[in-house]
DNA sequence: TCAAGATTTGGACAATTGTCCTACAGCGCC
DNA sequence: GGCGCTGTAGGACAATTGTCCAAATCTTGA
């Protein structure tokens, strides 16, 4: 097999267990297996788990940026792309029940173990942070307020994520999907747009 | 040393520990060093770490069930009570800039492990749960309605704390407590009360 | 004071971890 | 066919993990 298909394989498995079961608790072994390679074999293409972890990172990075302009591409109006934004918790619903946000909880793990790629996994709250500044000067916002509203969206959306794993409530979910929609249609600044 | 402070001692550091390294990051070594006693020692007050896990669940429960009966004996209306709650945001700014709110944190792994006790770590967000319902219904709330109130405010400040963890932005976290009791004094059902 | 119980110690244990190393298989090129 | 290179296999490694156990120590009551 070429080496770039073993490697992208190791990330893209990495990807999904680091998501699944955490940093920590997803083991060399646990990745060989759904790779189906050699334990000793991801030291030809990584120096260390920390150096998958980095890989990891960017790719979710590239999706992340990969997703953001699609939905910027598809021509629809701020309003439109702050909505698919909030209905991701819809769209991956039954993963965010069981395993909370990718970013957050991510975000979380790394802080807690003093890990060096904390930065990186931050980045991806930047990512979306700046995508959604953007969108909300798009509808008339002063860039300030544009920043604050787009950091208060992401908290939200955070905190949703965060009770929908541990409640498991779909209505739950839909609801706070569905009053976020509500706040959104009220966050026009003054009467312009 | 009496058989109860050593065991007490243990249930602290390990809640302690539990909260800013992680559950699963946290090994027996790590509590043995705080509380300097042998690691075999362990073995003779719990069976096994799970054990520990959910004497420090337990203990939260009681010291969070403490603290919420205290805001209620305070005297004062829901509405300052509620703000009680909100303002954990602040009391606990450092800790929670740093290891994130201590019951999501904990959920979140749990849930990761597929771990017995993330009921017993669900029940924490269910304590705050009933009872900003109730202060709900004190501020003449219909039940159903209090409950929806009591989950959105609950989601929200669980996004302000993952956040506040991720972007160490104190400005930020004073900024949604602020909007957060700006929406409290907003929540009267109709014009009573 | 001494025996009995409660508490603690320190090490043994098997399993698992991340890391590293050497040997080997498959391939194209001379 | 033999050489060199890329990629893989599988085991060795030291460290750490949770768990367990027998011996030592402390505490208490008669």
């Amino acid at each position: 097999m070429a080496a770039t298909d073993t490697r992208a394989q190791i990330v893209e498995a990495a990807d999904q267990l680091f998501y699944e079961r955490g940093f920590e608790h997803t083991s060399f072994a646990d990745i060989a297996a759904e790779v189906q390679i050699s334990r000793g074999n991801f030291y030809y293409h990584f120096r260390s788990k920390d150096e998958i972890l980095d890989a990891v990172i960017r790719q979710r990075l590239e999706n992340t940026q990969a997703m953001l302009d699609g939905w910027e591409a598809e021509g629809a109006g701020p309003v439109e792309r702050i909505t698919s934004f909030i209905q991701i918790l819809i769209v991956n619903q039954t993963k965010i029940m069981a395993f909370g946000c990718p970013v957050g909880t991510l975000t979380s793990e790394l802080a807690k173990l003093g890990h060096p790629s904390q930065a990186g996994a931050t980045g991806l709250f930047s990512l979306f942070r700046h995508w959604l500044a953007r969108q909300f000067a798009l509808m008339g916002h002063k860039p300030g307020d544009a920043d604050q509203l787009a950091l208060h969206l992401l908290a939200r959306s955070q905190g949703v994520a965060t009770l929908a794993s541990a409640l498991r409530d779909k209505a739950f979910v839909e609801a706070e999907v569905q009053e976020m929609c509500t706040w959104l249609s009220a966050q026009t600044p003054g009467r312009l747009q």
